[in-house]
DNA sequence: GTAATCCTTGACGCCGACGTCAAGGCAAGC
DNA sequence: GCTTGCCTTGACGTCGGCGTCAAGGATTAC
């Protein structure tokens, strides 16, 4: 099959293939009229790539499952080399979304501290006398 | 103060701070020989500024705390526009975060999966005979 | 006076994964 | 033969937040 072809097959299109191509990724045969030539083997590597991009792999990790593929596994991840960058992909998630909660709980908390004080400057107003600090446990002092 | 000795107490260089005024963001008084001048108050937006960035906030994010900085509140998030910012923010970060853990969940599942099938590889080479089932509740079959 | 250190503007570089446009070749339907 | 649609290579654009020169003026230290 030719690129555009395999581009909608696999839902994507021909410059990210030729992107890939440019990157030693997904090299292709070419036909007598210099048009690259594709077959079923190549969308097979092309939706490992596609896969692991969609997780948010940079493209050099998608090489070793391409290269696993290519030396006759029946799945990219079936070598050590795809292993390690599964384990090393685990470990940078575990520490980005642990930095991502911690970032997640500082700005929940400067959120409920500012919105506190706004209530308390939206009290201050209503009141012209100042603040009255209410107490949660007492009745109204007015 | 000069460019310099502000870039140095708020622990970034001088190349920052004439971007964030290209921005518009930090723009600076000029003294008679063209050196950009900056006071206190320059350095607590830029510190207000800074801490944003470090939590992943958008230069552009940043804009409202700023200005309610400059409009002579004495904290950067007592306005209503920065509320806004921190609210969509923390969304943002709760749908991040859901989104990663769930390829965090996938990726570790094909580990998982990639690392039993390995297993399984290596047995079958090291039994000539070929795979055998091994039940969980049964004794060894040889 | 002069060397070292600041400051100025301008402009290009970087990173990743492509998008988009240009100029032209090849193929297929009518 | 003519149009339409695929293909080719090449090259510049995008986005954000700066880094890194380069060439020259101002200030400061000695």
């Amino acid at each position: 099959m030719r690129i555009g072809e395999l581009a909608e097959r696999a839902g994507t299109t021909t410059r990210t293939l030729r992107y890939y191509e440019s990157r030693g990724l997904l090299p292709a045969r070419r036909g007598s009229n210099g048009y690259r030539t594709y077959d079923e083997d190549d969308l097979k590597l092309l939706r490992q790539i596609r896969t692991l991009q969609d997780f948010g792999f940079d493209l050099e990790e998608t090489r070793p499952f391409v290269e696993c593929l290519r030396a006759g596994h029946p799945e990219g991840d079936a070598c050590p080399a795809s292993l390690a960058v599964y384990r090393r992909k685990l470990g940078e998630l575990d520490a980005l979304i642990d930095e991502l909660r911690s970032v997640r709980d500082q700005v929940g908390g400067q959120l409920a501290r500012a919105e506190r004080a706004m209530d308390e400057l939206a009290s201050e107003a209503a009141v012209p006398g100042g603040p009255e600090p209410v107490c949660e446990l007492g009745g109204r002092t007015g």
